[in-house]
DNA sequence: TCTGGGGTCCTTTTCCTT
DNA sequence: TCTGAAGGAAAAGGACCC
């Protein structure tokens, strides 16, 4: 199988070309006050003098992306905003607008899906493709395609994009990487010694930053020191698996196929607060999230076609550590009042002494809805109130909100 | 002044039943 | 009746990705 991978450029607001811009900030409820100071105005209108700047920015988030001009100043995806503030207090600080990329992500999907029907969706602005079959597709190793595909976004959507041909997924991400922006790159299965295996570990898609530190602390800083190593003493440090599968990744081997259809598992809503919440003091505040997080989640379900019914929430306390509580009911749902009432047991099962930074509820063990054997009817609303007053009634831990 | 939100997948732990 | 082993399912946590 060949593989192209292929990312898009999203950079809308042509004034800014140049600039160091960083798109980020924790995004806000429906209130967002910057958000809708663009909503009225032709984005190419919008003077850069007008833009906000980083370093007057207050509050949590991290930064979604940024241009390659700020990225010069060390800041880049993930990092907190506070920090890169530090780093670069000029850069123009956008707010993410996913809504807007999903349009775009759409439209660059379709214009790939009319030359390559074989795409894999691998998020708002990447895409695995097979080729194999796409006519003319091998012409000069498949350079010939990915320019009219290039070609193809950009008319349509405005976006460049850059594309890796390899023969398969791992080593086509790979390649997507060593030519952006707007690059073509193609690596061929000679070139695993020559062009992969001097790359850091860090650049397989699947080793992370956890798995990066302990490579290190063994020596092993690039690809080719990890191909070098024994199977078996991959295994053994690494576990049964992800060892083995690291060996085969040193080694460009992949076999997995483009997948082209996908069922979601679950589906899910949080919310970082501004300012840390407590549970008792602030019980009003965050039984107002909590419920807006229920109703987020069942009207995402309803809208996508899906069913549930295990029901979850996800805490993060104030020194960052998570903890998670699940619960299966007996029927599956989509309706906002079962989900809540569910998401509250859960919350009795936890502690609720600590400031909370993070509030998220979880519906999973998904059925298409046109295919749930057993939907109840919707809660009557004594049964909800009565989950209501158990919760007000406090667990071990103390008052619950 | 730390550290978003939406997911997937895998491993380990816990719980239930036999 | 008590205890323990075994095995499966559900729950919990963690790593990773975009």
């Amino acid at each position: 199988m060949d593989a192209f991978y292929a990312s898009v450029e999203l950079l809308r607001y042509p004034q800014l070309k140049g600039l160091p811009v960083v798109i980020g900030g924790s995004r806000r409820r429906p209130d967002d006050a910057l958000l809708q100071q663009y909503t009225e105005v032709l984005l190419s209108e919008i003077p850069v003098a007008a833009f906000p700047l980083l370093k007057d920015y207050t509050g949590r988030g991290v930064i979604t992306t940024a241009t390659y001009p700020a990225r010069q100043f060390g800041v880049g995806s993930a990092m907190g905003l506070m920090k890169a503030a530090k780093l670069c207090p000029q850069a123009i600080l956008l707010p993410v607008d996913f809504d807007e990329y999903r349009q775009y992500s759409r439209r660059f999907k379709d214009v790939i899906t009319e030359i390559a029907p074989l795409m894999e969706d691998r998020g708002v602005d990447e895409v695995y493709i097979d080729f194999t079959e796409v006519p003319g597709g091998q012409r000069d190793g498949g350079r010939t395609l990915a320019r009219l595909i290039q070609k193809s976004i950009l008319e349509a959507t405005g976006l460049t994009c850059s594309i890796g041909v390899a023969p398969n997924k791992l080593l086509a991400k790979m390649a997507s990487e060593f030519n952006k922006p707007k690059g073509i790159s193609i690596v061929l299965p000679d070139d695993l010694q020559t062009l992969i295996w001097p790359l850091p570990c860090r650049k397989i898609n699947g080793v992370g930053p956890k798995t990066d530190v302990k490579l290190q602390t063994h020596g092993i800083h690039t690809i080719g020191e990890l191909a070098a190593r024994e199977p078996v003493w991959l295994v053994e440090h690494f576990g049964k698996s992800y060892g083995a599968w690291l060996h085969e990744a040193a080694w460009g081997r992949d076999e997995r196929p483009v997948v082209t259809e996908s069922e979601p598992v679950s589906v899910s809503r949080e919310t970082t607060f501004e300012r840390d919440l407590h549970a008792v003091r602030d019980k009003a505040e965050l039984g107002a999230v909590f419920t807006w997080l229920c109703e987020r989640v069942a009207a995402d379900l309803q809208r996508k076609g899906y069913v549930g019914k295990t029901i979850g929430i996800k805490l993060r306390y104030d020194d960052f550590k998570s903890v998670t509580r699940d619960q299966t009911i007996a029927h599956y749902t989509a309706d906002a009042k079962t989900i809540r009432q569910a998401a509250g047991q859960c919350l009795k099962r936890v502690d609720l002494t600590r400031r909370l930074r993070l509030l998220g509820v979880r519906v999973g063990s998904l059925l298409r809805s046109d295919e749930a054997p057993d939907l109840i009817p919707k809660q009557a609303s004594d049964l909800t109130n009565a989950a209501l007053i158990a919760m007000d009634s406090g667990a071990k831990t103390g008052s619950l909100f």
